[in-house]
DNA sequence: GCATTAACCACAG
DNA sequence: CTGTGGTTAATGC
């Protein structure tokens, strides 16, 4: 993790819908007890289990959110920035429940746990636009986790890969940021099914793929799949 | 029964 | 870290 340290928050181009909505003097606030860090692909930026003492705003790259289940890790979700994570922490129990990695080069700011409450407190604006956004995340949680629960493999890796695509990079090609043991996490199932599936999509044309360069072929088919299940 | 799905295991690049 | 193949348990005609 490097330190890039100080930040200013009145200057700042990607602050989020929050922030947008404090006055000069809360501003001021935040500037002070604010810090910035870069992290390189596959550094933990923090860790479940252990003491949670900032809140995290994602300003460039991609995290994912993970959780050591009872068997292995699960991937709970991809967190595009720029977002907040780690507000349920802040607000709701002192140790994080979950963890957080960056998944390609990422910049964050932390922000004083004390202070964010102190704005809530002070700004109702800036309250409400953190509820929407945790209300939003909600609701998208209750969405993957239907979909999880309900549709085969098929249906949950042309999830992933619509998502990643439509959400994450606003693009049909990309390159795969997770491993396919990560990709076996996020749609919960094993590597070995992750790879079978993906070179089965590959032969049947809805997908291209070199290593981890993936290209949706077959948009249309890929949706279809998803939606059925 | 028979087919399908997906995990588990082992071994090889 | 990946790809493949054999095996196996569960589920559904």
């Amino acid at each position: 993790m490097d330190l890039p340290g100080q930040v200013n928050c009145e200057t700042c181009r990607i602050r989020s819908c929050a922030v947008e909505v404090l006055d000069h003097q809360e501003l001021q606030i935040l500037k002070t007890n604010c810090a910035g860090a870069v992290y390189k692909k596959n550094e933990r930026i923090f860790q479940q289990g252990s003491l949670c003492s900032n809140i995290t705003y994602v300003k460039t790259g991609l995290i994912k959110i993970h959780k050591n289940g009872p068997s292995k890790d699960q991937i709970l979700k991809l967190v595009k920035p720029p977002r907040f994570i780690g507000i349920p922490t802040v607000l709701g129990d002192k140790i994080n429940h979950y963890s957080a990695t960056a998944l390609m080069p990422t910049t964050v700011c932390f922000i004083v746990t004390g202070i964010f409450k102190t704005l809530i407190m002070r700004n109702g604006k800036f309250a409400n636009e953190v509820i929407n956004s945790l209300c939003q995340d909600e609701l998208t949680f209750y969405d993957r986790s239907i979909n999880q629960m309900q549709k085969q493999i098929h249906g949950r890796l042309a999830d992933a890969l619509l998502f990643l695509a439509d959400e994450i990079f606003l693009s049909d090609s990309f390159e795969l940021p997770l491993s396919r043991s990560d990709l076996g996490d996020y749609i919960h199932a094993t590597r070995e099914s992750v790879t079978r599936t993906l070179s089965r999509m590959k032969s049947d044309g809805l997908i291209q793929m070199q290593g981890r360069l993936i290209t949706l072929a077959d948009k249309e088919m890929l949706v279809r799949i998803s939606k059925l299940g």
